[in-house]
DNA sequence: AGTTGACATGTCAGAAGTTACATAGTGAGG
DNA sequence: CCTCACTATGTAACTTCTGACATGTCAACT
């Protein structure tokens, strides 16, 4: 009820989908499907979502008045509809933000070490392997993004769209976490004997 | 149906909630009630589940033949059971360990920095500061907790509980990568101009 | 002329996860 | 004696998320 009525609680409410697809209009207004796309790079590396749930939280924001839409006759069988937040919709966001999460990250890669020691060695060994690969590919990846982005100025915090320049941060660091504990772990399983923390050959 | 019946086909099948419990139970049998305080830590860091999951969860995998249960008397109006894993769950486990996992880690203070020019800077910045805060504590909490493990060999692949030590490092990794992100991410917002990366004063 | 892929919006069933409700014994401390 | 915390197991309602179903246009390639 509170806050979903156009009423101007303080109360903050709302699924975090519903922020996530405020701050993505932040950046200029967007139909369903452009939010679908931009769910992906670089908010995808920490947060996704399917278009089956982004069209009916849309419904919910306009519903709630934080978001207003306009609609044009698009291609198929009904009309394309263009969102864009609402002052309601932005000091909701604003309310939010502030707030400290308290989600804890869920890894399944890091569950499934938990049980290392029930599997093959071998395998798993290999399964650490790819994921430093992939890592150290990704990490090359997002490193020529931020100097692409950094040359836009877009690492200035006063650039509109300087949250994509830190959540990108965040993929760096978060990679290179990821390559270094993969290495050792591969090391170890791969070695059968404990490894010390960086000294992991590849 | 495949795998869920008691056949023997290499079909993965079951939550990944299903698999956190068996490799909770190759540490030896446990009962829900226990398995409800395992999931605290380490693997808490990375997967967390509360007694309402795990009480439906344990019971499918009876059904499926993947773990055995006693009962016993004990305090309260119904039995208290105690779960071990049967050779097919073993063998489900094992399977399961070497998919490489596809699932994409969500991160909501993340999430929240991707908005980060939409709220009031000084708010934000004590946001990310104390994130800090928080992982340096996090990290001076695990690096003791290793050390012990250490010390116990526990580090040694060949440890039974080798998993419980992997599961930290990768704690330890992650708490390095936020303090990192977040301190720079306060310094930017403190000062409202780029900061380079590495060069965040506290 | 036919196929593929991008554009574009929706629904529905079911799985996964959270919060709250419900019950009851035991031991420690006030 | 009373309350509190821990042990112990379950259910019910609800939210969130995934995967499949459903429809239809337009441009490029074969």
């Amino acid at each position: 009820m509170a806050g979903i009525e156009g009423d101007d609680s303080a109360t903050v409410s709302g699924s975090t989908l519903g922020y996530a697809l405020l701050s993505l209009l932040t950046r200029g207004p967007a139909t369903g499907y452009q939010l679908t796309q931009q769910v992906k790079a670089p908010l995808g590396h920490f947060w996704t979502a399917r278009h089956s749930q982004i069209y009916p939280e849309l419904a919910r924001l306009s519903a709630a008045g934080w978001v207003d839409s306009v609609e044009q006759a698009g291609p198929g069988p009904r009309a394309k509809k263009t969102y864009a937040v609402t002052p309601a919709g932005l000091a909701a966001l604003r309310a939010w933000l502030v707030i400290p999460p308290t989600a804890q990250p869920r890894s399944e890669i890091t569950l499934k070490a938990y049980a290392a020691t029930s599997a093959d060695p071998a395998a798993m060994a290999a399964l650490y392997t790819d994921l430093a690969d992939r890592s150290t590919r990704l990490l090359a990846e997002y490193e020529q993004d931020a100097a692409r982005m950094r040359a836009a100025g877009q690492d200035d915090p006063a650039h509109p769209r300087f949250g994509n320049y830190a959540v990108l941060m965040m993929g760096v660091e978060s990679q290179r976490a990821v390559h270094r504990w993969a290495r050792w772990l591969a090391s170890c399983l791969r070695t059968g004997r404990p490894v010390a923390y960086g000294e992991a050959a590849d």
